[in-house]
DNA sequence: ATTTACCCGACTAAAAGACTCGGGTATTTA
DNA sequence: TAAATACCCGAGTCTTTTAGTCGGGTAAAT
């Protein structure tokens, strides 16, 4: 698991696309626009995206991209995952390199934690991240207003708290 | 937030310093052979641990470093962060390139998760990544040997489930 | 004194990151 | 069917970061 700002860019760009995707594709000029990345940039990130299924596209005019599953069940390690391929994480493993048994106990470890990184971030959708948001924004809406909690917004709030968010 | 290999070695080193650093200070060359880091790169790494009081130095012969505070206490945020100051994370905020509100709204978003990264990264101690490894240990060797708990064990087993490891 | 081992700044090769460029190709609409 | 849109894709480039060397220090122990 490694943690790069080209992370950021593709996760800053799967939330544009779960914002802004609800009535049809999104081209990548506009999330180029939007969040100020290249857009041959966002050409390189979305083919690896494509590649790992994370969103579909839609060719030709009033094309672009779309989730390829709901936002719900594509989280933050997936994506990450996905533009960070092929540099392999070079541990000990693999090369012989690691004889004594010191050198592997730390490994072990490392790999240990970056496994529970990885656990971690599995466990926080593209959903779970924008219903954050709405709460906040939502709440502050309300603190102005001094208005009542309604329905829905009470349940993104639960949802919320459930996901440890 | 971020995750690099530089910060792999920093943790790498500090869990070795943890393990090896019972019966006085460790040298950096004592290190450096175990975990093959070239010592100049962990004499750079170590400053800035020392900088930032997570460990204290013992000059002359027989020196090396020590952890400044006990295993617990140190946790791999601290690390992390520690080797990686300088580099800022150039988010939107401090540019004035941040003119249209979408572009913020997606920013925050990303920010409010390094935010959880670092928070779930400041949970997990020296120790408890130590302790947690010590679990696997005995558990293998009890599995291999048919015998029974003993009470350490069985208490470094319920701290690691404790701190959700 | 001499050895050990931290301390520190400057420099550098190599890799990764963040793009640009220039050509495609599929699809829609006029 | 021509033109426009927008995905597709490989190659090249500039910059930053990584990981490391080099060469000199300084504090402490034997």
């Amino acid at each position: 698991m490694k943690l790069t700002t080209r992370g950021r860019y593709a996760v800053t760009a799967m939330l544009d696309l779960a914002l802004n995707g609800e009535q049809g594709p999104v081209s990548l000029a506009a999330i180029s626009q939007r969040q100020d990345i290249s857009l041959s940039y966002l050409e390189q990130l979305f083919a690896k995206l494509r590649k790992n299924e994370l969103v579909a596209s839609v060719r030709g005019p009033g094309g672009g991209y779309r989730l390829s599953r709901d936002r719900e069940h594509i989280n933050v390690a997936d994506i990450i995952s996905a533009v960070n391929e092929s540099t392999d994480s070079t541990s000990c493993q693999g090369k012989g390199d690691c004889q004594n048994g010191e050198a592997c106990l730390t490994h072990q470890l490392w790999d240990d934690l970056s496994q529970q990184i990885h656990t971690f971030l599995s466990g926080i959708s593209l959903g779970a991240l924008t219903a954050r948001r709405e709460v906040k924004v939502v709440s502050e809406r309300q603190a102005r207003a001094g208005a009542k909690d309604s329905d829905i917004y009470t349940e993104t709030l639960v949802n919320a708290k459930a996901l440890n968010l």
